[in-house]
DNA sequence: TACGAATGTTCGCGCAAAGAACAAACTCGG
DNA sequence: CCGAGTTTGTTCTTTGCGCGAACATTCGTA
């Protein structure tokens, strides 16, 4: 049940229940294919005609095409529909704080080419930079495809609108318009997006066809700091000013160590990488010696995970902390939205084995019902790309996403 | 951008567009009232023509009214049309701990008669109780207007789909089906709903034509427990099962007293009526013998309140205190959700006076920005009987939402 | 080779959106 | 008092799409 916005609504026009069933009718191809016309007859509960006539305009759009006939136990052999993604290209940008990863994917969400720099800090200087290597990159494997967009995930909160990167500490970035640049100088639409919702966008979008696919989810990151994606209902949720989803900066307890947001006891204060290894080497978290002490001694997040996974003592108690007070953090998520499940990102998920027992037995100490208790938490490995393929759901879900109505 | 369930879609028909358009008609009616043809023409951006048919539509459904027409600067005078709401009647029931509310309304939520009784624990008794009771509601008040459904409000989560009560600590009520009886026994369409929901429902359906309406807020009703409705782009945030919003029960700190729940330092260890009562008595929060001793003491929420408001310093400071928790918990939601508006219910918000100044001052402190820190906290007083509002909002909602596509 | 069965296409009907034309009802100025 | 101008509301025609029925196609099988 819905509330019609009567400030910014869209009417419905003789045009709509087409644009409507065409969406319907890709999202069934998308997911059953390959589907023959009849069985999409059957499926949406419409004549063969029918089917016929939208799937002929999907085709010339470009968005579906046709495979061969296939046999069938009796009767006139059925042609196969396809969603058309081989040939439809998409760059997906990752711009962390050391690295920026360019991955050339199809419009599924397959791999072409990747490559990184050093992250120019400069927007301006990274547009020309980006221009130049997305150019070589479509030259060397393109193949003359189409490229249907760039899709910029970022380390920040993002205005998705217009496309304005509000706040991105890792970068030093304020305010800064990155999307028109980049779009006049490759000529290409541009999508910017904070990485935690991407990566849920990529999740929703770009599953493996036939799983199911969760509407009501968040997906957690754990990184430098925590952030969030959630979608309620299928669609993202922003909240008033882009801020929604900082579960980073829940306080677990009152006093606790000194965050970075200049609260206390954050979650982020516990579990982000910062947190961990700071705490593999023995040392209390606080902000501004913490950064000098990891990096001057020269242990990653990586090192503390390779080691825990060799046993070594330390390692295995910084992490098991790690996970403890991220139960408790899951748990507050649990309480609050009640997905069917949550999905956590992170260098820290290569050690998921020793992570996933004490997150669970946190969560099933705080829940308020078993079945709060059994909501599934999953992780996802970072060697899946999972913010580039975050950065390809930016152009490719428009597509499939339901018409705006009413 | 929402994502397409391919697993139940709704698909377009040759009537969608009218049936989208008439409840955007419609809508458009109820927000600006009196309204005449041509106004809404222009608004729609349809002709004059169109409008005519549609309102001729929802007139016969005797959705609109035609009435007199209007002085205009010149130029044929315009006939403003109205929504039908004085002569369309529901039933607002609501279930409490000690006593059962029922209120005969209009359709936009006006009080016509309002009675009370004890409340009745077994469903089926309780059933047979409004069955008579309602009946001679309508036979007193109703003049034969036609009475559209009841509503029941209960203190508990609901399965909103099956009208089914999972469970109501208060009521003793697990998996009770309280829905179908109650049809039965009435013959009306019945909605059962969870208070906080319900009360937020209200908010969004039942508001001061003109006002804006917010589509991103969170209800927090403060009563014996801390209940919440999450409303996240204009639709009710149930989760997975129904169990979201449980901010009562997101903790504040490690340790700190211990909750209904079983966990330690709940928000509603803190600021729920009994935490703020045995406060004032000078007792520490334990589910135990809380209630024994509050019950014993004989003082109410209403009389803190009361000798708050007198500025008996004992009562002050307990709501002070309370007011200091509520604030910490509301930052969590803040941070969560990020709500254009916060709307407090419960019998502290009459001494709003003395809570608001120490809500946003902890608002404040723990608010990541500026924009974040000025969320609108809004009171609503229980003398506006929001709960019964919620209601009668069950039953009037329907007819006005957004009809579901795709 | 005829028949049944399934897929895919074509065609005609009916309904609603869209917009033009028309009727109605008022003001204002001569 | 009457006509021009203006705004509202209705009616009528055109257009395009959903929908179902009829038709064409292509297979297996008797």
């Amino acid at each position: 049940m819905r509330k019609i916005n009567t400030r910014s609504f869209v009417r419905a026009t003789r045009w709509t229940p087409r644009e409507i069933n065409l969406q319907i009718l890709l999202n069934l191809v998308r997911e059953h294919e390959p589907i023959s016309r009849a069985e999409l007859a059957r499926r949406m509960k419409i004549g063969r005609g029918m089917v016929t006539y939208l799937t002929a305009e999907l085709i010339s759009q470009g968005a579906l095409y046709q495979g061969d006939t296939v046999d069938s136990p009796r009767g006139r052999r059925p042609q196969m529909l396809y969603v058309r993604t081989h040939d439809r290209l998409v760059v997906a940008v990752d711009v962390r704080f050391s690295s920026t990863f360019i991955m050339l994917t199809d419009f599924s969400g397959h791999a072409i080419a990747l490559e990184s720099f050093d992250t120019i800090y400069d927007p301006l200087a990274l547009v020309a930079e980006l221009k130049h290597r997305v150019a070589r990159l479509l030259a060397s494997h393109g193949e003359g495809r189409h490229c249907e967009g760039l899709g910029l995930v970022v380390p920040g909160m993002v205005d998705a609108t217009t496309g304005r990167v509000l706040n991105a500490p890792q970068l030093g970035w304020r305010n800064v318009d990155i999307r028109k640049p980049l779009e006049e100088a490759l000529g290409l639409a541009v999508q910017v997006e904070n990485a935690p919702i991407a990566c849920a966008l990529a999740r929703m979008w770009l599953g493996q066809p036939g799983a199911a696919v969760p509407t009501d989810f968040v997906y957690v990151t754990v990184s430098d700091g925590i952030g969030s994606g959630v979608v309620v209902n299928g669609q993202v949720v922003r909240g008033q000013t882009n801020s929604a989803g900082e579960f980073g900066h829940v306080p677990l307890m009152d006093g606790g160590p000194l965050c970075l947001c200049g609260g206390r006891g954050c979650l982020e204060a516990f579990t982000s990488n910062l947190a961990t290894v700071s705490r593999y080497l023995g040392a209390d978290f606080s902000p501004d010696t913490v950064r000098n002490l990891v990096h001057s001694s020269n242990v990653t997040i990586a090192d503390v995970v390779t080691r825990a996974l060799a046993r070594e003592p330390r390692a295995v108690a910084a992490l098991e902390e790690t996970a403890r007070h991220l139960g408790a953090g899951l748990a507050v998520i649990i309480k609050t939205l009640s997905p069917t499940q949550i999905v956590v990102g992170g260098e820290i998920t290569e050690a998921w084995e020793l992570l996933a027992p004490v997150i669970r037995r946190e969560i099933s100490a705080r829940a308020l019902t078993d079945l709060a208790a059994a909501t599934p938490i999953v992780p996802e490995l970072a060697t899946t790309y999972p913010r580039l393929r975050g950065g390809t759901a930016l152009i490719a879900a428009p597509r499939f996403a339901a018409p705006r109505i009413a």
